[in-house]
DNA sequence: GCCGTTTTCGGCCCGACTGTTTTCAGTCG
């Protein structure tokens, strides 16, 4: 069990506490524990095991044994306690943007609604009429967010898939008889969503492989065997599954099998159509040759497409959007190598886990160049952001991080506030003495189309800011994009000299990337960073890259692929 | 439920936004 899980598992308790009608410190305290635990640098056994969990913040002798049960059994007994007053699924609603644990537990103690499904029908019936606190808009809101989770239900993010299907891979190549494991499926082609992880692994001896594959540790259920392929449902996280597929392909159609798995389906179409044009047959277990029958050795995907007169085409274009043209893909196509450093991160300034001296040691490890420290500012009160005074002491203490640290540039910065009105939360004479300015909205994310893209607008002409960062606030799974018209943002930016951020929180991954490549088209320029609230959260910047590419981005199109001179001189180039 | 003492109990994290509430509660970051 990971710090995240018994975190999440206490955030939830403190939620169910509040259903029930427990008292409001109580509750909080439980949040404050699950923030702590949250936050901490050191896995939670490792302090267990010295008997120090009592000394964090907010955990004292009860919450203490109850995070020992946790790691001990992996479960509890209080909140099965809890649940049996409260039913587990009423945290769902607690899913539903704009409705907390004062109207769930409305809905549960007067109403007896526990289910999204339920709570739908009950709108729709006008059940509620009579409740407080549920007026007309308040109801509408519910019911689009409904809409908006049960199009996500079934959907894992992909990060989270990521993770789990790494795990399985580790797993699975430890098998008896199997030589390769790989991923496919829209995993491999980077989606930002995936219903289920694809694997491939080869082997001869495939029945054998399925059945080991069964019984690997977190199969919650076994969906579907046969000799060649297995189906389970995986827990990758408490309460947390995801369905599993794993084919098992031999040498010979091995690279017949990667390819037709990884998809897309319109892509796998496409290249079905040139087979056929050209005498051959592919389909998931061979490429053959029509006219003699012979089956055409395919023991990778360079094979399949060389057969095809294609070159190999990278799984995150393949979504028949221009991939089968002439000169695609772009030679240039953006890779993780190319990124040269990360310009938007937050510290223990506001609200990060690391020090400055702790990114920039994490940054170069990953090979950057620079980082540019940009914590939060004043408004984000949550979020501990910093006073202009504050700002004065970072600027100072990471000019003498970067005297300190050799082989890596650091840089101050800020994720400045763009405020309702389209105003920053700093002066223009403080933002001047920085080195990069990332400007994002956090706050009124409701506002109406053209609020919203006025603000974004008037930050873009700001001659400090350089880069907008996740430009329409989503939160995959979970939160709607902002309303928020593109291409006057990608117009603007591309004019005025702004970067857009593709953030690559795998939570966020904003810009999407469509709206990458329209910004792209559309003239502007790109900057791919992870927003890392740690240092062990810089290595993400990869679901940017794969975003980016999924935008078709070339090394050209991102800012942060360039020396810092050359970002030195795109700041200087806006401001004067 | 935790904390910090005042060693036995009172206080506990902020501020904006929104909808509906005619004076503010609930949500969110």
């Amino acid at each position: 069990m990971t710090n995240e899980d018994v975190a999440l598992e206490f955030e939830q308790i403190a939620d169910l506490l509040e259903i029930k009608g427990e008292s409001a410190f109580r509750v909080n305290n439980y949040r404050r524990a699950a923030r702590t635990i949250d936050d901490l640098d050191e896995d939670l056994s490792e302090i267990a095991a010295r008997n120090e969990l009592p000394a964090l913040p907010g955990v004292g002798k009860s919450i203490a044994a109850k995070i020992q049960e946790l790691l001990d059994t992996g479960a509890m007994g209080f909140r099965a306690e809890l649940t049996q007053e409260v039913p587990e699924t009423v945290l769902t609603l607690l899913e539903i943007p704009g409705l907390g644990p004062k109207k769930a537990a409305a809905l549960w103690q007067k109403k007896s609604i526990a289910t999204l499904d339920r709570l739908k029908t009950a709108i729709e019936a006008g059940e509620l009429g009579d409740l407080k606190g549920f007026g007309k808009k308040t109801l509408a809101t519910i019911l689009s967010g409904i809409e908006f989770l049960q199009r996500a239900v079934g959907r894992t993010r992909l990060g989270d898939a990521l993770e789990a299907a790494a795990d399985l891979c580790g797993a699975i190549s430890k098998m008896e008889g199997v030589t390769r494991v790989e991923q496919a499926g829209s995993l491999r082609r980077g989606c930002e969503t995936a219903g289920n992880i694809d694997l491939l692994c080869r082997a001869e001896n495939g029945k054998a492989v399925v059945e080991q594959f069964t019984r690997i540790p977190g199969v919650s259920k076994i969906l579907a065997v046969d000799d060649a392929w297995g189906s389970v449902l995986f827990e990758w996280r408490p309460r947390k599954t995801i369905q599993v597929d794993l084919r098992v392909a031999s040498s010979v159609s091995f690279g017949p099998a990667w390819q037709y798995f990884t998809g897309s389906k319109t892509h796998n179409a496409r290249l079905a159509r040139l087979a056929t044009e050209r005498g051959l047959r592919l389909d998931e277990t061979a490429l053959v040759d029509v006219k003699t029958k012979r089956t055409l050795p395919a023991p990778d995907e360079e094979a399949v497409y060389r057969a095809l007169d294609l070159p190999w085409i990278p799984p995150e274009l393949r979504e028949d959007r221009g991939e089968f043209e002439p000169g695609a893909p772009p030679a240039d196509l953006l890779r993780p190598e190319h990124i040269r450093g990360d310009l938007h991160m937050h510290t223990v300034a506001s609200d990060g886990r690391s020090t400055v001296e702790e990114m920039a040691e994490a940054a170069r490890a990953l090979g950057y160049q620079y980082i540019c420290i940009t914590d939060h500012s004043q408004s984000s009160t949550i979020a501990n952001g910093l006073t202009p005074e504050r700002l004065e002491g970072m600027i100072a203490e990471v000019r003498e991080v970067d005297r300190k640290i050799a082989d890596i540039e650091v840089w101050i910065g800020t994720e400045v506030d763009i405020r309702a009105d389209g105003s920053l939360d700093y002066e223009d004479e403080l933002l001047a003495r920085l080195d990069f300015v990332v400007a994002s909205i956090h706050s009124g994310l409701s506002k109406d189309l053209k609020t919203n893209t006025d603000r974004t607008i008037a930050a873009i002409h700001n001659p400090y800011v350089n880069a907008i960062g996740h430009p329409t606030g989503r939160m995959i799974n979970a939160r709607k994009p902002m309303q928020l018209d593109i291409e006057a943002i990608c117009r603007e930016a591309a004019a005025a000299g702004a970067a857009l951020e593709i953030n690559a929180g795998p939570y966020r991954l904003d810009l999407k990337d469509e709206h990458a490549r329209l910004a792209r088209d559309l003239g502007a320029m790109l900057v791919v960073c992870t927003d890392a609230h740690g240092a062990e959260r810089l290595d993400r910047i990869t679901y940017g890259v794969t975003t980016a590419r999924r935008a078709w981005l070339r090394k050209q199109d991102v800012l942060n692929t360039r020396s810092a001179k050359e970002i030195k001189q795109f700041v200087q180039a806006k401001r004067t």
